[in-house]
DNA sequence: ATATGTGCAAAACTTTTGCAATCTG
DNA sequence: CAGATTGCAAAAGTTTTGCACATAT
C-alpha cells in the first residue's frame, strides 16, 4: 500500500488554495507558500498539486499557452466556471444554476468521473474597455 | 485595416484539420502538413492555428501537461467532448444530445461567446485494462 | 509596392524528473 | 528504520518570437 504522508509543505499548499478564490496557478501558489515556508521549491508545489488533483480535492483549469490554474473544491460549493478570454479572470458559476447534464450519447462504456462546463467570453470589466 | 492573406501553408493546415477526426496537436498537424509541403515550419503551424482559433474556426482542447489539441468546427456538427484521462482519446458528443444550457447566474454583464462542455473519464478501451 | 507571412533558430515558459539528503509514521 | 518526500538543478516539452527574406494583394 502506498502511504501518503502529511508534511508541512502539503499543508501549506492546501492552506493557500483554501484561502484563495482567485484560482491561482502553480507559481502563484508557490509564492504564497514561500511567505510561510521560504524553502519550499516549485517542484514540491507541483507534486503537491498533482496529488490533490488525483485525490479530487482540486480541479485543474487549463487555457492555451497559459499556466494551469487550480480550483479548490469546497464542500457544498460545487461550481462551473466563466472564463474571460481577455483578462483571464475566472468566475465561479454554481452548479445549482445549471440544469443537470445527462451523460447521454457518450461512447458506450465511457465512465464519466467529472463534468466540466466552461462559459468562455468577455467579463464586464473587459467589455467596458 | 489588417489584411489576412491566403497562403499555401494556411490552406494546408486547414486541409489537415478538416481531414482529421482525431483532434491532433500542433506537432501532429505539422507532420501531416509536411507530407505535402516539407518546408513548413512548426512556428508557422502555431501561427496558423492561433489565427484559426481567433476566427472561431477551430477550438482548442487543453489538458494538464499535454499539448493543446485542435478541433475543427464543421458546419452543422457542433459538439462537445468526452476526454479519456488515461489514454487521452477525445470523443465527440453532439450538442443535440445535451439539453440547452442556460447562461443563468453568470456575473452580471458577462458576454458568453462559447460554451465548453467536457465529460472527463475513462474510455471503454482503457476501462478494460 | 508594401505590409503580411514564412523559416529558422533561439528564447520563454511550464511542468517533469533524477538524485542525494531529509523527514514521517 | 523504511520508504515517502523534499530541494535543487537540469531536462523535457510546448509555445512564442526576432529577424531577414519571400510572397500575396
Amino acid at each position: 500500500m502506498t502511504m501518503v504522508r502529511q508534511t508541512k509543505q502539503r499543508a501549506a499548499v492546501i492552506e493557500v488554495l483554501q484561502a484563495s478564490r482567485a484560482h491561482p496557478d502553480a507559481a502563484q501558489v508557490h509564492a504564497q507558500v514561500r511567505e510561510k515556508l521560504p524553502s519550499v521549491s516549485l517542484g514540491t508545489v507541483y507534486r503537491a498539486l498533482d496529488a490533490l488533483v488525483r485525490d479530487g480535492m482540486v480541479t485543474p483549469i487549463e487555457r492555451v499557452g497559459q499556466a494551469t490554474r487550480y480550483d479548490y473544491r469546497r464542500e457544498g460549493d460545487d461550481h462551473h466556471h466563466a472564463v474571460c478570454r481577455t483578462c483571464g479572470a475566472i468566475f465561479d458559476v454554481p452548479v445549482s444554476s445549471v440544469p443537470p447534464i445527462p451523460h447521454a450519447h457518450l461512447p458506450a462504456g465511457f465512465q464519466v468521473t467529472d463534468v466540466r462546463l466552461e462559459f468562455m467570453g468577455v467579463c464586464p470589466s473587459c467589455a467596458r474597455n
